[in-house]
RNA sequence: CGCGGGGUGGAGCAGUUGGUAGCUCGUUGGGCUCAUAACCCAAAGGUCGUAGGUUCGAGUCCUACCCCCGCAACCA
């Protein structure tokens, strides 16, 4: 904590390059990584700021089989189309590079190696599902079949969506591969895994004792994570596409991304300075700060940091300031559902809009919990603080002075008490600016830049120099200097935040380049020189243009979601024997609660016109219970019981699903008896 | 009793080590007219999720409960 730094290496978490970005990437990792990069450097502290498309890994390499090209072609696809939004968004990388490089295949392979030789790795043999056809071991998700818990057919390896219990794929009955449609065959197949366990003990020395001051939810994920125990964690798979393990009779096999992805922070360092990237990485005077969303926490402050600490010659992050996750109009951003907002899209439809979106993400940064991005608040955003607050006072100073002085400096005479409170003021939230900044508070810290602008309209307004001008010109003079110092002070506060606006306003007062140092100075511009006509910053951003895009984003989930929908090929035959079985019946609700802690499950007492009973339903996402209450339904009523949750279902309740996921229960279109048969 | 984060005026959020609640937007009224009907001032509006407890005093500590979000090999 007390150490000193005499440098800051920045990282920002490697977006998959299996698709583009969206607003959730950029506020929740590049933007405040982008912010604390230019702070610094304006500082003049020495930065390094490194970015990269993360491009391996088994959605790479399943993307590339179905459209039927190469892994190489979707990333190199992908990592075009990042690397230049991100440029367009003016993120300062020093360098953005990628890992399917060959600096980073070298780098990568060589730091397992010498984990290897050092003896840090545990070889375990498994025995894992392989798909014969596809001819490759499959991963969790990739496997289907049926539940063993609550009987649905479509329960996935590693999670059963229906009952939500958590499964391992040798427990589904049935199980078929997503690739191929094949039944897969258990294979033995050797691993190895990096043994957290061992390092247990001196993360939690590490991070629960010596840095309290990560914030609450790294903190308290991370004390999660150290209290439940550490297992060791395969760094291998087998697969086709990634990093060869670098060791004899280790065909087919790869790094696991994971253990791959973060050494790219390192690949990108040395690639960007060969000869001394060394001092990024292994000297303690060097401050590491890795910039990521909160489902790269356990990577980044658990695994990563033993990787590091178990290579030996490396140093470990100061700080790992995770952010929560952005919505969309009140639901999770979504790359599979069309739910985003595209960061290519974006600047096609905005052109020269950048640092709007830069400041809506930042002054809505999901910093401590989740938020919400919609478009009537970017709209709200502009308007109300953009155009009326920071556009409007840069306006009305540049107007005033071409108006009552041409355009030329006037002379700044004798300050009155009023001034100086004004400067003061400046100064006060200077260091609170600093502060926030300093602790990574940049939603904080940008709200305090804005206030230097309210500063700058308040100013304005007490004075009126546009009365004054007739009477007293010396003092309207004075007051227009410092109104002007006041502008050249916003351009070097908002340098971090709004670079393409504080480049605009440079441009207008015919001035570049100040030191972040020089903040709160009141001779930035000296008397007599002479400012360009001013332009608006910022324009008004109308309701057609936001109703636009909300109807775009609703018009692109709905061709999604039909698109998406197919309807499911019908099952082999069945004799008319085995149908007769089947005991459909009509039953009536009697009463119906949620089940205690479960998310989805509802229990039914069904009037079956015997003596009753009680069906278990995973529908409660759908249904409130007491709607429920007095309908009827329809279900199996001979299914072998089943213990749920502690409770004995006895029977299925049928319901449809929609194209959405939705279930739907089916119901006589009249009025029947309980207990009728369906036939 | 799985774990983590969150639950503060209409909306979005601050509240550092406990001392009777702040900010931005919105609303209402007023002022001003240099400015993109922008700006400035003032007011209204909160029993800080609920119930207990510790304390002279709690949004801030403790206990229980409720609600929202997320939770490891796809996703910031």
């Amino acid at each position: 904590m007390n150490k000193t730094f005499k440098r800051t290496l920045i990282t920002s978490a490697l977006p998959y390059a299996n698709g583009p970005v969206h607003i959730g990437h950029l506020a929740g990792v590049y933007i405040p990584a982008d912010i604390y990069a230019r702070y610094l450097r304006l500082k003049g502290e020495e930065v390094l700021f490194i970015g990269g498309s993360d491009e391996h890994g088994v959605p790479i390499a399943l993307k590339a089989k179905a459209e039927g090209i190469t892994p190489q072609e979707v990333v190199d696809h992908y990592h075009a189309i990042i690397k230049k939004s991100f440029e367009d968004f003016g993120i300062t990388f020093d360098i953005y590079s990628r890992t399917s490089s060959e600096i980073h295949h070298k780098t990568a392979a060589a730091f397992f190696r010498k984990l290897y030789d050092k003896g840090e790795f545990i070889e375990k043999i498994s025995e894992q599902y392989y798909d014969e056809e596809a001819r490759q071991f499959l991963a969790d998700r990739y496997i289907t079949g049926k539940c063993p818990h609550c009987g649905n057919e479509k329960a996935y390896g590693d999670q059963c969506e229906t009952c939500g219990t958590s499964l391992s794929p040798l427990e589904l009955i049935g199980p078929k591969s997503t690739l191929s449609g094949s039944i897969p065959v258990l294979k033995e197949t050797k691993h190895w895994y990096l043994p957290l366990d061992k390092y247990e003990p001196w993360l939690k020395e590490w991070i629960l004792e010596q840095h309290k001051e990560w914030k609450a939810n790294v903190y308290g994920q991370c004390k999660s994570w150290l209290d439940m125990g550490l297992q060791p964690r395969a760094v291998s798979r087998d697969l086709d596409w990634g990093i060869p393990v670098p060791i004899e009779n280790a065909e087919g096999k790869v790094l696991y991304v994971w253990f791959d992805a973060p050494i790219g922070y390192i690949s990108n360092t040395i690639e960007h300075s060969p000869n001394e990237w060394e001092k990024w990485w292994k000297d303690e005077t060097t401050k590491l700060v890795h910039f990521i969303g909160k489902d790269n926490i356990v990577f980044h402050c658990i695994v990563f940091p033993s990787m590091l600490k178990a290579e030996g010659t490396y140093i470990l992050p100061d700080n790992v300031p995770a952010n929560e996750f952005l919505n969309l109009e009140g639901d999770k951003i979504s790359t599979s559902r069309n739910w985003a907002v595209w960061l290519h899209e974006y600047l096609e439809e905005f052109p020269g809009k950048q640092d709007i979106l830069r400041y809506v993400l930042t002054a809505n940064a999901p910093e401590t919990k989740d938020n919400d991005f919609t478009w009537r608040d970017f709209q709200a955003r502009n308007n109300n603080e953009l155009v009326a607050v920071l556009g409007n006072f840069v306006n009305r100073a540049l107007v005033l002075i071409q108006k009552y002085f041409g355009g030329q400096v006037p002379v700044c005479g004798k300050l009155t008490s009023y001034d100086k409170q004004t400067l003061d003021e400046f100064s006060r939230v200077k260091n609170e600016l600093e502060n926030y900044l300093n602790h990574y508070h940049f939603r904080e810290a940008l709200k305090e830049a804005m206030n230097m602008a309210r500063i700058g309209n308040k100013y304005l307004t007490d004075t009126e120099p546009w009365k004054l001008f007739k009477t007293d010109p010396e003092r309207t003079a004075t007051i227009l200097n410092i109104s002007l110092q006041i502008t050249a002070n916003l351009a070097i506060v908002f340098e971090p935040f709004l670079p393409f606006t504080s480049e605009k306003i440079k441009k207008m007062i015919n001035k570049q380049g100040w030191e972040w140092k020089e903040l709160g100075r009141v001779d930035l511009i000296e008397t007599g020189h002479v400012v360009n006509t001013p332009e608006l910053l910022f324009e008004k951003m109308e309701d057609e243009i936001i109703d636009r895009q909300i109807k775009k984003l609703q018009d692109s989930k709905k061709a999604n979601e039909s698109k998406k929908y197919k309807t499911v090929p019908v099952k082999a035959d069945v004799a008319f024997d085995d149908f007769t079985r089947l005991d459909i019946r009509i039953g009536k609700v009697l009463d119906c609660i949620k089940v205690p802690k479960t998310d989805k499950l509802l229990q039914f007492k069904i009037d079956d016109g015997l003596e009753g009973r009680t069906i278990l339903s995973g529908i409660a996402s759908y249904y409130q219970p007491e709607d429920l209450i007095g309908k009827n339904v329809c279900f199996i009523a001979n299914l072998a019981p089943r213990k749920i949750k502690g409770i004995e279902s006895k029977g299925m309740i049928l319901s449809a699903e929609n194209s959405n996921g939705q279930l739907v229960i089916i119901q006589p279109e009249i009025e029947v008896l309980p207990g009728c048969e369906v036939k």
